[in-house]
DNA sequence: GACTGGCACTCCTGTTGCCAGAGTGCTAAC
DNA sequence: GTTAGCACTCTGGCAACAGGAGTGCCAGTC
């Protein structure tokens, strides 16, 4: 009874806060909640759950606000996530379904995500490392500089070019073309790198330079250039709760336009759970302490391909943040399924 | 001398207010100024400068600040753009000279726009209606679907996916590939469709479907879909002077994630003047009557073929913004031309 | 043992009044 | 046309103060 009542309070108090944006005193939490119980009797479970650090007080006088430990059990309280109402789903649906190509899904997805959030959303690309090449093409454009051409299963086309020192032989092109089809065609970008360099070794020496020089390109854009790529909108939202916190705009602001950080925020995809939160301290980006992140992955045919989700102050509201951010992800998962390459 | 020394006081006020963001008081001009006469000398001639619209006093006992108006004074008063030190057009040139492609020129050049100038820096893709197209590819995916290429003198590469009812045929999609590269290889994008529109003639009644369906997104790609192109980078420059006015930075934000926004304000190109400046209330977009924007078209082979530019409060340093952006639009412009499709 | 009412205490917040400082406009003199 | 002087106005900061909200603790009740 005890403890069921505290972690009730508890509750009430992120609840109350989050809506309110202001510390939550005993008072009013009886008046808001059927609790049960006076006052008093709240101040001691209060100062209960303070000394155990869910709650903390700006000062003597004022409410309690939640810490990050206080948000924590309050996520980790909120098994099953609420679904979304019937017109919200059917909203999300619309919009994405009318898409044309990946970059028009990741598009509608980061604003729809913002949108529905109010907070600033984050879209990964689907990971070249989890997918797999479909077509390679390679196309002349003058007398030293070729095209690659990577397609790839989730959607994403590669490009880039190529300079040759020697002059290009269209046969060679062609022949070389041939055998790196074969060679990488429906495999994993991962085994690329591998299967690659041996096709290098079955060419002549005298098609080397060419040879060598493509391979070369594709090595680097499979490997280390293009690894990552990240979309992201809403950002005006940030704005909306500057009220509340005004320092720490800027600091939010600077993380965004890396893309690096932003990577490491929506977290590794491949762990076993798919919805992800972190609060506060729990992200150990600088400047991002009083920052959380809803993230989930979302997948292609049952394999996640990629992570997205919002980032907002850690007093916004995690119940709607959640389903949204999980509804998105299976009806872009959804879609990438049905749709191939489009 | 009267009218010289007004403009003189102006001009001073301007460059004091840029720099300290305070009003600025008669005492305080002949202070920082060398003008020769007193305070009150000063007063008479801020007084008429009031009067003409020039300046304006927040209240009774503050000092004056700039209206749009005097910074427009200002701004055209500025005719020789001070050049920039021998290390900043170094660092540009170095900057600039490691990118390796299209995007990587774009999203460099926006990166030094907003660090040289701690602003917000926008800069447009080369538009495709002032390209010409270098190449075009259609390559077969399946049964039913091919991807149409369109490779762009500029270094674009504009990719699109068809989808045909018919199952394609390879030997007609080769001759059809042919025929459109004779069609609109090195022709301006502006004569592509009716070039295209022309050729679809040729064909008998039996290719048809797939001919069509090739050349309607081929159609729609030149002209609705992907118009223009938009990066923009250091929107945490917006934090940095978020103290002087901290109720504007949500519509500025709002509008940098609106591209239509972003390109009306760039501006058209085209006009004879490189340099364009923007003052307050001149840019009619909503919200955005506290902020200026300078911008520039760059070239590619002296054929103008976009803008870039930065977005700042009305009291930034004109001086400074202008002479970047011009110098930047210089290099990229020597870039693009110095290195054909790279 | 858990809950409650009461009470003293603390601290924030908003209001008021006040003063100094900065800057102006005006007038009269140079 | 310029200057010095002066009265006037407005802001911003500071101190004092009252009101309010909320707590912690204690003693009493079921």
């Amino acid at each position: 009874m005890l403890e069921e009542r505290r972690l009730a309070v508890l509750q009430a108090i992120v609840s109350d806060y989050v809506a309110t944006h202001e510390p939550v005193g005993s008072k009013g939490l009886v008046d808001r909640h059927q609790l049960g119980v006076s006052p008093a009797t709240i101040r001691n479970d209060m100062a209960a759950l303070e000394d155990e650090g869910y709650i903390t007080a700006p000062h003597t006088s004022a409410g309690r606000i939640p810490t990050d430990l206080g948000y924590r059990m309050f996520v980790d309280q909120i098994s099953q996530v609420k679904p979304l109402s019937v017109a919200e789903r059917r909203g999300i649906d619309r919009f994405l379904s009318d898409a044309v190509d990946l970059d028009d899904i990741m598009t509608r997805t980061v604003r729809l995500l913002a949108q529905l959030t109010k907070q600033v959303a984050v879209v990964q690309y689907p990971s070249l490392s989890r997918s797999q090449v479909r077509r390679i093409e390679l196309i002349p454009l003058n007398e030293h500089r070729l095209m690659i051409m990577l397609i790839v299963d989730s959607g994403r086309v590669e490009q880039r070019i190529v300079e040759c020192s020697v002059s290009i032989d269209e046969v060679l092109l062609a022949d070389l073309r041939a055998r790196l089809s074969v060679a990488i065609s429906d495999q994993p970008f991962s085994s690329v790198p591998q299967r690659v360099e041996d096709l290098e070794q079955s060419f002549t020496a005298e098609s080397r330079p060419l040879v060598h020089a493509v391979i070369a390109a594709i090595l680097e854009t499979v490997t280390a250039k293009l690894d990552e790529r990240v979309v992201l909108g809403g950002a005006s939202n940030l704005a909306r709760y500057n009220e509340d916190f005004p320092m720490t705009i800027q600091p939010v602001l600077e993380a965004l336009e890396e893309q690096v950080v932003l990577l490491r925020l929506l977290g590794e995809v491949g762990t076993e759970t798919k919805l992800s939160v972190r609060i506060g301290h729990e992200n150990e980006v600088e400047g991002l302490s009083t920052t959380s992140i809803v993230s989930s992955h979302y997948a292609k045919e049952n394999k996640p391909v990629a992570s997205l989700g919002v980032i907002g102050p850690t007093n916004m509201d995690y119940a709607n943040s959640m389903s949204t951010v999980q509804a998105v992800a299976q009806y872009v998962s959804r879609f990438l399924s049905n749709n191939e390459l489009k």
